[in-house]
DNA sequence: TAGGCCATCTGGTCCT
DNA sequence: AGGACCAGATGGCCTA
């Protein structure tokens, strides 16, 4: 007979919630109260099959008995079910832990780090499907999209905060290429959108550490090693392209696109773009590199 | 406080 | 038989 030495008072004050330790979950920890249900239609067919004066012999040895067509289990039985149960309830943590690890490297690759909060696991989902279709595209269309465009792939289905995301990462207001409900988006700018100082605007910085983000599009991924602080499989799973030069306005100077209302509706997506001054230092070192890799595309 | 997000349990289905 | 996968249900936490 399986116990519960430590049944949590709640499912979210499990100590493995969140944690990388749920690996190693003990059979102990797992909740009992769900379980109940489970022992209760278990317990009931046990005590009908003790009615019945135990059959289950009969039953195993392939002899049909008349009357009830009810499964009855003996108590060994009920134990085996309740241990498979459990067991498969182990397993089925697991299973959603390494999907959540997954998710996790897929965060980090498209890399809209919000400063608060993790992205959604549906807009995880979303957000690298419109990458990888915008990069398809652009691949496709052969030449450097607009920048609102393809803001307006990549935000396609997206919640309002990571809209508001990517926009604080891209320094445009999400309301600029977010569609109204039944309208259409309206595009600050109909055409693409360049660095009103060209690539040389670019900010300078030594290249020891690029950094792949979210906020530069798709940083040197075809081409740099991986950063010292990147997950083992990003470099691996970055998206293979560079299309850094759409991108450039993310060099303007703060006044820049202030005078352009490129705002932010939420602080904290702004302060997570900009605010930061280890990202600026990244940002800047990285852009430097990008150029110098993207000459030719940009030719 | 409502709604979104999440972890977990659970039973069903499919596959090996 | 047992494991993987899936979707529904449930309840907790967090944020607007």
């Amino acid at each position: 007979m399986l116990t519960f030495d430590e049944p949590p008072s709640t499912q979210t004050s499990s100590p493995f919630r969140n944690s990388w330790a749920t690996n190693q979950l003990n059979v102990k920890y797992v909740k009992a109260e769900p379980c109940r249900a489970l022992e209760d239609t278990l317990e009931s067919r046990g005590e009908e099959e003790e009615r019945h004066g135990g059959e289950e012999d009969e039953e195993e040895q392939g002899v049909r008995r008349r009357g009830s067509h009810k499964k009855k289990f003996s108590q060994g039985r009920m134990d085996r079910v309740r241990l498979r149960r459990i067991e498969a309830n182990t397993r089925e943590r697991n299973r959603m832990h390494s999907l959540n690890s997954e998710l996790d490297i897929l965060r980090k690759v498209v890399r809209a780090t919000p400063t608060r909060r993790k992205l959604s696991k549906i807009d995880t989902l979303r957000l690298a499907k419109n990458y990888i279709w915008a990069l398809s595209e652009t691949l496709s269309i052969g030449k450097r999209p607009d920048l609102l465009t393809f803001v307006q792939t990549l935000c396609k289905g997206l919640s309002q905060p990571t809209t508001n995301l990517v926009a604080g990462c891209l320094q445009l207001n999400a309301r600029s290429f977010v569609s109204e409900p039944g309208g259409e988006a309206f595009p600050l700018y109909p055409g693409s959108y360049n660095h009103p100082r060209g690539p040389e605007a670019v900010g300078s910085g030594s290249a020891d550490r690029p950094s792949r983000s979210f906020g530069s599009f798709c940083g040197p991924a075809l081409y740099d090693s991986p950063s010292p602080d990147s997950p083992p499989d990003a470099g691996a799973l970055s998206p293979p392209m560079n299309f850094n030069g759409i991108f450039s306005l993310k060099h303007e100077e703060p006044g820049d696109y202030r005078s352009c209302h490129y705002g932010l509706r939420y602080s904290s997506v702004g302060q997570g773009s900009s605010a930061d001054p280890y990202d600026i230092h990244l940002r800047s070192q990285f852009y430097q590199v990008q150029e110098d890799l993207n000459k030719p595309f940009h030719n």
